[in-house]
DNA sequence: GTGAAAGCGCTAACAT
DNA sequence: ATGTTAGCGCTTTCAC
């Protein structure tokens, strides 16, 4: 009908009352009168009124808006880590905006930037690779990690990595293996480096070799992964068994593998990490380790809600499980 | 340093000037002169000011937010589509609020809200299960669909559905087949009836026979896949050659196929649809119709920015091209 | 329980 | 080329 949205003026003229008392009755309906609030309510109905976040948020020196920074936007583990935060955010009336510290040049400075800019109430941090001393910023607003982090003193959302690569250590070993490789995320990457730790620490533990040459080096993507399979390949004195840093990158050995004519697991096995929805779906299915993604964001958007209102600068640290799923890519090694 | 952030005000105290030759500065830099310049960019660069952008928005009257409606984050489909999104968005100072369909109860009333709260200076919507007429509000802001759309009326960027889903058929009946079946997405969505659309339309155009039972319904997902490999399995009559309606549908497809024995692609023949990373580190490679996905976004974004600067409700259509993608899933039918 | 009034920080006429 | 001024729409003391 109106050519323009109603204000809080129109209501309050339509209302018969005052500006304050819309916005009150709107607020916080039990300190108006009865009568008054009806007014109200019709003519806010009438009108179609919707408050002007905009005004709101200036006036309450507020922003309604979360940023999200992650890596990569494109990949696709992250989608149900911001669906997640979408379930706690959107019905706390905040906005996610989501930000890609890939896409520009200089990730830490967009991170100081946003952190800078006075432009959200709050910020999760899903990359693991920027340093500490980014956020080291006076008047910042809250911060939840939800990623492995170089400094460990911040609120923070994690996953038993160290744990999730002892059990695939442990699942292999059982199954008779001795000679366990590993292909490993971008060198640098805090998950990286946290899983590489207790793989080794789990071969050392159970006595099982550990040979340099059957350390790979991917970055979690299934290119990488298919590298690392040409890469075992061409080994004279291959491992009989591998662990993958991410499913990805197994997604990719298995198939490079597969097309020059192994089998899995009877030539080779191989367990992942992370449980993505492909998994279950390969021929064979992926063994690997779930992490709960979605409840991460959950977890990580309760966090950082609860530090918002009480505007505290930090905050509990919560560890999630992880859980070792077996399927068929693992198996007895070769005689 | 400061306790709290520096407003406009100190920059312009600091610098000696007003508050607006501080703000004209900052956005047209060449009406100023020189040295004035220079003294309020020094003040800037001491006080560590950035413009406030929730004041900046109340006064120009605009949000600085683009909200993109989606069906679903969780899944990855989408998460190269806001890649691409972003890479506009972000530069033109715009902010991505992402919000999905489906975590609520009511779509239609998700997408009446966003229109109507005055929180986004444009939206972009790659949710095509929704009505055109929840779209008819006076004095919304700017719309462009990233998807297909039950009224095509609307600024778009679409891709060539139909054409992929005859390249598909082409493709297998030169290899030989000449019963070829389809597992469809879910009914009703305008995705789903182009491709079958175009589908139909290919095998008639060919002279081959449509069988209603080769007709799957599924719902893009990989347990529909599955579920159609065990409908197939279980045919007496089988299509030696299926068309999925997305790639996803094709691995569970393929996996449980594989899983029962059967070889793809002597046994059974297989083209997918999007042309997903993962397509092409299966075993065998999966046939396959790319979607440009991140373009996808980039021309939505470029669409609905060139809306916002002119105030216009209307713009141009894409159609954005298919590409159709030879790998090992189709083959010549078994004798 | 309700109203008057003072800004939140910024930009864009309009003056000069 | 720069300053003055009037708000954008809202919330929140402070009175009554």
């Amino acid at each position: 009908m109106d050519r323009k949205t109603a204000t809080i003026q129109d209501v309050a003229r339509i209302a018969g009352v005052s500006t304050a008392t819309v916005s009150r009755t709107l607020s916080k309906p039990s300190v108006v009168a009865k009568s008054t609030r009806e007014a109200v309510l019709d003519a806010v109905a009438e009108t179609g009124y919707r408050v002007n976040a905009t005004a709101s948020n200036l006036r309450r020196q507020r922003t309604g808006t979360v940023i999200v920074l992650l890596p990569n936007l494109a990949n696709p583990f992250f989608s149900q880590i911001l669906a997640g935060l979408a379930s706690v955010l959107t019905p706390a009336q905040l906005g996610m905006l989501i930000a890609d510290t890939q896409s520009g040049p200089d990730p830490e400075e967009r991170l100081r930037h946003y952190l800078t800019s006075g432009q959200a109430d709050g910020l999760i941090l899903l990359d693991g690779t920027l340093s500490p001393e980014a956020l080291a910023i006076p008047g910042r607003p809250p911060v939840v990690l939800a990623c492995e982090w170089m400094g460990h003193d911040l609120p923070s959302v994690r996953v038993e990595n160290a744990r999730g690569a002892a059990l695939a250590v442990g699942h292999l070993a059982r199954l008779g293996h001795r000679r366990i490789g590993h292909v490993t995320g971008p060198r640098g990457n805090v998950l990286t480096e946290t899983r590489l730790e207790g793989f080794c620490a789990a071969l050392q533990e159970l006595g099982l070799p550990l040979d340099d040459h059957w350390v790979l080096e991917g970055d979690f993507s299934m290119d990488s992964g298919a590298a690392a399979g040409r890469a075992w390949l061409g080994m004279t004195d291959r491992p009989t068994a591998l662990f993958l840093s991410s499913d990805e990158m197994a997604i990719g050995f298995l198939g490079e593998v597969q097309r020059a004519g192994i089998r899995v697991p009877e030539d080779v096995s191989i367990v992942g990490f992370d449980n993505i929805e492909i998994a279950q779906h390969l021929s064979p299915g992926l063994t690997t380790i779930r992490q709960p993604r979605t409840q991460i964001g959950v977890r990580a958007a309760e966090l950082l809600l609860a530090m918002i209102e009480t505007g505290s600068l930090t905050g509990p640290s919560e560890l999630i499980e992880v859980e070792f799923i077996v399927r068929g890519s693992a198996g007895v090694p070769p005689a």
